[in-house]
DNA sequence: TATTGTTATACTCTATAACTATA
DNA sequence: TATAGTTATAGAGTATAACAATA
């Protein structure tokens, strides 16, 4: 079939991709697309999972503790507390000491729709793992935990 | 000094911590927001910064090909090059052969300002391998790669 | 009929500021 | 005064559809 595109036939990435920071976002943007769709059946996003998860394993654990976990901003965890209040899967009780704070509560649909988010996860995680040895996928692991603790203050002004 | 917030003393993370996607988002964010840090004197995103780069490598590039390099929609690069232009950076030129396409070009404006974004671009690259012994900084790029490559048609339904 | 570039649009994610009520 | 949660809002980044000009 004959090439109808105009495209060079060589492009030159100029040592993007020897950088870390470009193969990282383009294998996050990879990891999130299928997750995405192996979660598909749950309707439930990375970051939305993360939340549910949390409340899930921590029940009664107010807003502002999630959002020190996961590194989100308060403002913005109201929309997804709110959607899950409307799909019947958490609530928000009035916290026991602090008359300021929610305690969040999965309710039994929510630990039932859990349940099954994360058997998909952990297959999406098992398909992304297979690609690597176990001690390769560890040190992979690692690495990015190291890579996330640089702080943006480190850079040289 | 006291404690004042009402975070529980201790948070399960339910695993996530041992997840790839996971710890991938927070090593992208991370070295995104690095990125920016190192990049800010020259205006550019980890975005912007690879449009430029790869017109810069590859003179009369049109803009189809950068997209089909980068992974984004032809729609969102217009308002790029179009910043590109307003800051004197590149231009539009017509093609040779096509009357449909654009080679881009970088002015001497955008030569002088993509030598400056490269060398802090190196510095930060610098500052992220220095977490690691070069094996191993090599390694990471080679399963990030790999990462990179998996489909979201892979998941099963 | 397909592709290049453009416009318009919408949706998500993220970020800031201001407010309330509690501490 | 500081924190928990909320609201409103604004800015990126990303997605689709439709269009004109050209292939």
């Amino acid at each position: 079939m004959a090439k109808k595109t105009i495209s060079k036939p060589t492009v030159s990435l100029g040592g993007l991709d020897d950088q870390i920071g470009y193969v990282l976002r383009r294998a996050q943007i990879a990891a999130f697309l299928h997750f995405n769709e192996c979660l598909r059946g749950v309707k439930l996003t990375p970051g939305k999972f993360s939340v549910l998860l949390l409340i899930g394993e921590n029940p009664g654990i107010p807003q502002a503790a999630i959002c020190d976990c996961l590194g989100i901003l308060k403002s913005n965890l109201v929309a997804v507390v709110d959607e899950f209040e409307r799909r019947g899967l958490a609530e928000r009780h009035a916290h026991g000491r602090d008359g300021r704070a929610n305690e969040l509560h999965l309710t039994a649909k929510g630990r039932a729709l859990l349940r099954r988010a994360v058997a998909l996860s952990n297959a999406h995680e098992a398909q992304l793992s297979a690609r690597f040895r176990k001690a390769d996928r560890n040190k992979l692991i690692s690495m990015l935990k190291t890579l996330s603790l640089i702080d943006a203050g480190t850079s040289k002004p």
